[in-house]
RNA sequence: GGAGAGAUGGCCGAGUGGUCGAAGGCGCACGCCUGCUAAGCGUGUAUACGGGUAACACCGUAUCGAGGGUUCGAAUCCCUCUCUCUCCGCCA
């Protein structure tokens, strides 16, 4: 029997249809998307229920015919060769309804949380807090594709010669760098912030990204094998989340928090020509995540917390950042609570995205189907998935190349990093 | 990559065409007994979907790695695939 899988709870769909439409509205999803579920789950049912009763009829009367002597078998069996071959059919009809049904389920997105402000795109999201200093110069900082280059620590011209565009080469303290800001990354959030670190495989098979909700509706954004069902992760959400996949966890399992460091792979093709300077949008780039499995009730908190650990990697290098909190209209398709942790880079005088914390309650624990059990003997509930970013990492690299770097041209890296960096911490060219 | 073996419920493990959702054991839950740190006895112990209920109860269907086939009927027969284990080869 095939598994729905769904991202709303269908009871709610069909007991309350206008509200989820309204629900929808706020995050600009057309209302029509609950009326294709409502079809296809009456078309789905019905095809069910007539092919249920059949079934019932032949395994009752089966059950006769196993009753009678050897002999009388053949010729009773026969007259149930229409009856099964009505079976046949309708189970066909079924696998096509059920089939429709989870197309439409798959393709409505998260409901938001009761908390989020209400706005029709990115221009209503609201900045929550601004901390930290944003640094001053007695020179004019310079970006980061003047700064990597000249300490001989990014070189784009090779990275686009065996790569193309969107691709770099960190080299000598550059790469060095970037696996200090990973070591102390994830040493701060499992010795400080409790998470258990994961190093997961870095391409997977479809139902993963189903799973997350990456697909159907995403699937031009990845990158996948011709030949096989591999796909490379744009994020280690997707791998830890579905560690748990069809899976019950036992009382006492949660919550489950978990930190890892991937590469990730992203095609780009909706930021075509944009952010093609320097090495803030690459077609790679690694990353540090934060995953958590949590139940219901705690998820508030949860994410308070997933947001403060997020921050606190920011405070610890001595960046500026600011939290913005996305309005409805500029969520994700699967978060219903969703706050974008930003640093300031001085070189490029941006706000750089370095963390999308978001609550995605069931949403993504239906597809998965991942559950946990409230106490011994209780019936598996959804359990509610977190995750975010801790940090996303070339982003890090230019906030500390421009907000560290020296009238000289060197970088002086923050005290936080030196132990991992090695030396007194200074980046400077050869 | 080559050869062989295997995949059954939380676990172990029976079951080769009919009354098997599946014996038995373990584990677990509840109760009883006993009374001393353990044992004995009894009962129960999957999930999903659909129907049903105020909620339970209850009814139907599906699930014995996955998919397909044979049959009135499949855990049981046939085909394909996946995964695991052992040996050989190769290798970071």
């Amino acid at each position: 029997m095939v598994e729905p899988r769904a991202m709303l709870d269908v009871k709610l769909i069909r007991e309350r249809p206008d509200f989820v439409k309204a629900e929808l509205a706020k995050v600009q999803a057309p209302a029509s998307l609950v009326d294709d579920v409502l079809d296809a789950d009456r078309a789905r049912r019905e095809a069910l229920r007539s092919l249920e009763d059949k079934r019932a009829e032949r395994t009752r009367r089966s059950k006769e015919i196993g009753a009678l002597p050897p002999g009388e078998r053949k010729s009773a069996g026969a007259s149930l060769k229409s009856l099964a071959e009505a079976i046949e059919a309708g189970e066909a009809e079924a696998a096509v309804a059920e089939s429709r049904f989870e197309e439409a389920m798959l393709l409505v997105p998260n409901l938001p949380h009761e908390g989020v402000p209400v706005g029709s795109d990115d221009s209503e999201n609201r900045v929550v807090r601004v901390v930290g200093e944003q640094k001053s110069f007695d020179f004019e900082p310079k970006p980061h594709w003047e700064i990597g280059p000249a300490l001989g620590a990014i070189d784009f011209e090779r990275g686009v010669k065996i790569s193309g565009s969107r691709f770099y080469v960190l080299m000598g303290e550059g790469a060095r760098l970037q696996r200090a800001v990973i070591s102390f990354m994830l040493d701060l959030h499992v010795r400080e912030h409790g998470y258990v670190e994961v190093y997961p495989p870095a391409m997977v098979k479809r139902e993963c990204l189903v799973g997350t909700g990456n697909l159907p509706k995403f699937g031009d954004a990845l990158y996948r094998d011709a030949e096989e069902d591999f796909w490379w992760v744009p994020t280690a959400e997707v791998p830890v989340t579905n560690l748990y996949r069809d899976e019950i966890l036992e009382p006492g399992r949660l919550p489950i928090r978990h930190v890892a460091y991937s590469p990730c792979f992203r095609r780009e093709k909706m930021s075509a020509g944009r952010d093609v300077r320097g090495i803030k949008r690459g077609h790679q780039f690694d990353k540090v995540e934060l995953v958590k499995f949590v139940e219901p009730s705690q998820s508030d908190a949860e994410l308070d917390s997933l947001l403060a650990a997020a921050e606190k990697v920011c405070e610890r290098l001595g960046l500026a950042w600011r939290v913005v909190q996305m309005c409805t209209g500029d969520l994700s398709f699967t978060a219903a609570i969703k706050y974008d942790v930003e640093v300031w880079a001085p070189g490029c005088k941006e706000w750089l995205e370095v963390s999308s914390c978001s609550n995605f309650r069931d949403f993504q624990a239906r597809r998965a189907n991942i559950r946990y059990r409230p106490a011994a003997g209780a019936k598996p509930e959804l359990v509610h998935t977190l995750n975010g970013s801790g940090l996303a990492l070339p982003r890090v690299v230019i906030a500390l190349l421009e907000t560290y770097q020296q009238a000289d041209g060197s970088v002086q890296l923050p005290p936080a990093l030196v132990p991992f960096f090695g030396g007194d911490g200074r980046l400077s060219a050869a």
